[in-house]
RNA sequence: GGUUCGGUAGUUCAGUUGGUUAGAAUACGUGCCUGUCACGCACGGGGUCGCGGGUUCGAGUCCCGUCCGGACCGCCA
């Protein structure tokens, strides 16, 4: 061992002892006479001490270390004669007596303190020193905390964690696959799963009735702050329950999880339906975090005369508090918000209560006072209130009036990201229609059965089928999602036939799940976990990268070890491949 | 596939209407300094202004193209 203690951990309990410790320079202080250096590893940092006047020789040698070299020393533990109570190991320090350089560094690309001034991208292509900051070390460790808990709760819940196959089955539903040719099988490619959904489905065929994996996925689908296309994800499953059972098992995982890392004590979550959320917050993952909920002024704005209104099929507005003193510099800022291709309103129309009690409209020329009057009420706004109202078709404007209450709620600081509100979103609908492609797709996945009471609806109304299916949002992050399976062979057939899947397709794509159905399938249902965005979410960072000890850039590249790459020539042939690019 | 922002010292950035020798901070080097802990002070080295083309007497600055990176839309059952 090339160390006794670590440099996290000595203190004034340790003060006369013979120590040895090793890691990396952090930085060191020369005053001439004396010299400090910061001796740093995994667990903290300890203070060396070199004294010209009892070691010069000692000292001198101190004075030439670099930064990030790789140092052991052998030495004794005092108490500081000035103490630093900003850390742990403040009260003591190392006089040494033998140092032994272990390993030189070059001067690092950027510097390796909390904060650094290296930029993502430099940082990504030297991660391995990137790795070595707090900022960073400390999300990997919450990270790990988040992993240990999840699996104790789990396990005291007789979960069991089972491996499912990274080479599986390319299917057509979804998102891309990404694939690996078969050596052993010409022409042939193997597909790496974007979740083990057929695999714990089994499982629960194969009676293992409360199963979970924490496990990674791949899509091969374009990049986000907070999607990489390997990300990993809580996977669980549970055989003989209801979607009741499913909720509150896992609403469980979630109260454990705030409770013992952040030690906040969550309240039971509220549940809203898919078709709740869109109407009152324009968004199937609803920050609640704050109200600013959606009024319909379809009744008191149409008819008067107003064609953007009278147009609309939708008139829904948001009350911002307090802002009715915004400038017309921020009332046209926020018309540009809303104006932007990605949010895609054609206007903004505004209604200021005044403090002194009147209201001043950007359509006053077409609405009486009166009128105007009942817009305030329908909002119960009041004096000092700014009122925002997006129209025209509703899927739409919800979308774009949904963005406008994020962007208010962000302005107005009401997005803490101390504070967490999670909850249920309960009912999405089945089924998704295409317009391009003209066919429906499954909006959760073909295996989520519809509830039991609009079975009925999938044989005359395919757009109000809903799903037992639900999502767990915190934030306005979809933390998890999940559903109650089909278990039935007919049913699921009815399913893929509904997808537009022929029964040959359907029995060479599914065949072996439908076939396992028909071998005693217990009722069974389950849901995944984001586990990068649930890291993030407890980090307070937006994005997910900073939890993945070695995540790809924008591109889906890997800067640090330069991939994807070509391969070889002979890798080629091995695999029966001959590249041709198409551009 | 699209929108948008950016690329200047090792690093993070500033750089005015196109005009003398491209700056700051930090890091780095040297010297001084015996209680620092973001040590301090002094001095110093450090630039293909992403790349290619164009406009101009003159381009870091304007135009076109291209590469790279970030954010977003589409996409992500």
């Amino acid at each position: 061992m090339l160390r006794t203690h670590t440099c996290g951990e000595l203190n004034v309990s340790h003060i006369n002892q013979e120590v040895e410790l090793s890691g990396w320079v952090q930085r060191s202080r020369d005053l001439g006479g004396m010299t400090f250096v910061d001796l740093r590893d995994r667990y903290g940092i300890t203070q060396l001490l070199f004294n010209m006047e009892t070691n010069a020789l000692l000292c001198e040698q101190a004075r030439k270390l670099g930064r990030e070299y790789v140092i052991s020393i052998k030495g004794k533990v005092f108490e500081r004669s000035n103490k630093n109570l900003k850390i742990p190991t403040g009260e003591i320090e190392i006089i040494v007596h033998q140092i032994e350089i272990l390993n030189q560094s070059k001067l690092p690309p950027f510097t390796i303190e909390d904060n650094t001034d290296g930029g993502d991208e430099l940082r990504m292509k030297y991660r391995y020193l990137d790795l070595r900051r707090n900022p960073v070390k400390k999300n990997l460790e919450l990270r790990h905390q988040l992993s240990m808990e999840t699996r104790n709760y789990l396990n005291s819940l007789d979960f069991i964690e089972i491996e499912t196959p990274y080479l599986i089955k390319s299917t057509p539903e979804g998102a891309r696959d990404f694939v690996v040719p078969s050596r052993m099988n010409a022409g042939e490619f193997y597909a790496l799963p974007q979740s083990p959904q057929t695999f714990k489905q089994l499982l629960m065929i194969s009676g293992y009735d409360r199963y979970f994996q924490i496990v990674r996925c791949f899509r091969d689908e374009d990049l986000r702050a907070d999607r990489q296309p390997e990300f990993t994800q809580i996977d669980c499953e549970m055989s003989f329950i209801t979607q009741e059972d499913i909720l509150n098992t896992f609403e469980g995982l979630t109260k454990h999880l705030f409770k013992t890392i952040k030690g906040i004590e969550i309240k039971a979550l509220p549940r809203i339906s898919y078709a709740d959320a869109m109407k009152y917050y324009g968004s199937d993952k609803p920050d609640i975090r704050f109200e600013m909920k959606f009024v319909e002024l379809n009744e008191v704005a149409k008819d008067k005369g107003f064609k953007l209104f009278d147009e609309a099929e939708s008139v829904i507005g948001i009350n911002a508090k307090g802002c009715s003193e915004y400038t017309r510099k921020q009332l046209d800022e926020l018309t540009d918000f809303v104006r932007k291709p990605q949010i895609g309103a054609t206007g903004l129309i505004y209604l200021r209560c005044n403090i002194d009690g009147t209201l001043k409209s950007s359509v006053d020329k077409f609405y009486s006072p009166e009128d105007l009057k009942l817009w305030a009420e329908k909002f119960n706004a009041e004096a000092g209130d700014l009122i925002l109202i997006l129209s025209g078709k509703t899927g739409k404007t919800q979308k774009a009036l949904g963005e406008l209450r994020l962007e208010m709620g962000q302005r107005l600081g009401l997005r803490n990201p101390e504070i967490y509100a999670p909850l249920w979103v309960v009912d999405f609908p089945l089924l998704e229609w295409a317009e391009d492609t003209q066919r429906f797709y499954a909006m959760h996945h073909p295996f989520t059965s519809p509830k039991p009471e609009d079975l009925a609806l999938l044989e005359t109304n395919l757009h109000a089928v809903r799903a037992n299916a639900y999502d767990m949002v915190i934030n306005g992050v979809e933390v998890g999602g999940g559903s109650i399976r089909i278990h039935n062979k007919d049913l699921q057939k009815r399913m893929f036939s509904i997808l537009g899947f022929s029964d040959e397709e359907a029995q060479n794509q599914f065949g072996f799940l439908m076939n396992a159905f028909e071998y005693g399938a217990p009722p069974h249902g389950g849901l995944a976990f984001g586990f990068d965005r649930m890291c993030s979410l407890f980090g307070g960072s937006e994005s997910i990268r900073d939890f993945i000890a070695f995540p790809k850039n924008n591109s889906g590249r890997d800067v640090m070890i330069d991939s994807p790459s070509t391969i070889s020539n002979d890798q080629l042939a091995e695999l029966n491949l001959k590249i041709e690019i198409n551009k």
